[in-house]
DNA sequence: GCCGGTGAGTCCTATAATGCAACCGAATAT
DNA sequence: ATATTCGGTTGCATTATAGGACTCACCGGC
């Protein structure tokens, strides 16, 4: 019946993915990196439904990924600290999506800002500097 | 009604989630990743139903990150080259898990499996080598 | 061969999440 | 003053998810 069922679960994928595993969240985290504030540039862009954006929004304000300020009238959506922090994230993701899904026109990629060129792979390094493959990691209770 | 209207979209961060984003994917995977192949075993671990195991499995199989190995009489569930490519990607999220969600009893970590020492944190780098911010991407058309 | 147990699913039903469209109040524009 | 946008809320239809009962094939013991 209801959903989810991991949040303070021993392991931190299924924690982060408590919070923003849903089905919007990220695409929402996503245009706020490009810049998008408002609640109708959030609809447009995603094209999703209004009272679905809605609850969204309001669950990523209350989980602390956004915070809202009213400027005038109207309020902006901001990522805070937290939400920022999902960038490697979202580039990480990015960089699979590129590699092994197929775009049906043009498609985006995540570039340097300077040099717009694209970014290196995304590396799992140790403390000591080796690059890791899968077979070098664990992960332990504890 | 449908779930899902992000296919061939531009951005490779819908792409990947319109195969990684639903709400069981990325666990499943975190599991192969640990060496759970049996369906039996999914299960226990993840506490999901058994028909949405099925489902899950299936359509991960179907999309390639996952294939079956028929060992006698069992099946056996392996990830395949598109679904070991996603290490980093839960590795960066469990990163963001470890610094940005409570556990609430004891809290696995992942680590480097030759020291047993926490990685180092997964960066964004250029292809000069400059590791960026956020305000230094640009996801650009074309 | 017969019987119970286990692994791997399927089927049925209930509840939650999602999507669409219509509506609504406040602020803005004309 | 009136129309239009913005930022939602409400109601209804469809889909996804959860839980449990049930099936079926296989295996081990007798």
């Amino acid at each position: 019946m209801k959903r989810k069922c991991l949040e303070g679960d021993g392991c931190p994928v299924a924690r982060a993915l408590d919070v923003v595993g849903d089905w919007w969240t990220l695409l929402i985290i996503r245009d706020a990196f490009a810049g998008v504030t408002r609640f109708g540039d959030f609809q447009k862009h995603l094209g999703v439904a209004k009272n679905i954006l809605a609850t969204r929004l309001k669950d990523m304000v209350e989980q602390g990924l956004l915070h809202t300020r009213d400027v005038g009238a109207r309020s902006e959506y901001q990522l805070t600290d937290k939400g920022r922090a999902l960038m490697p994230v979202l580039v990480t993701l990015a960089q699979w999506g590129e590699t092994h899904t197929e775009p049906e026109q043009v498609g985006a990629r995540v570039l340097d800002a300077r040099s717009l060129k694209p970014l290196r792979k995304v590396q799992i390094v140790a403390e000591d500097g080796r690059v890791l493959g899968l077979e070098d990691i664990v992960t332990q209770v504890g």
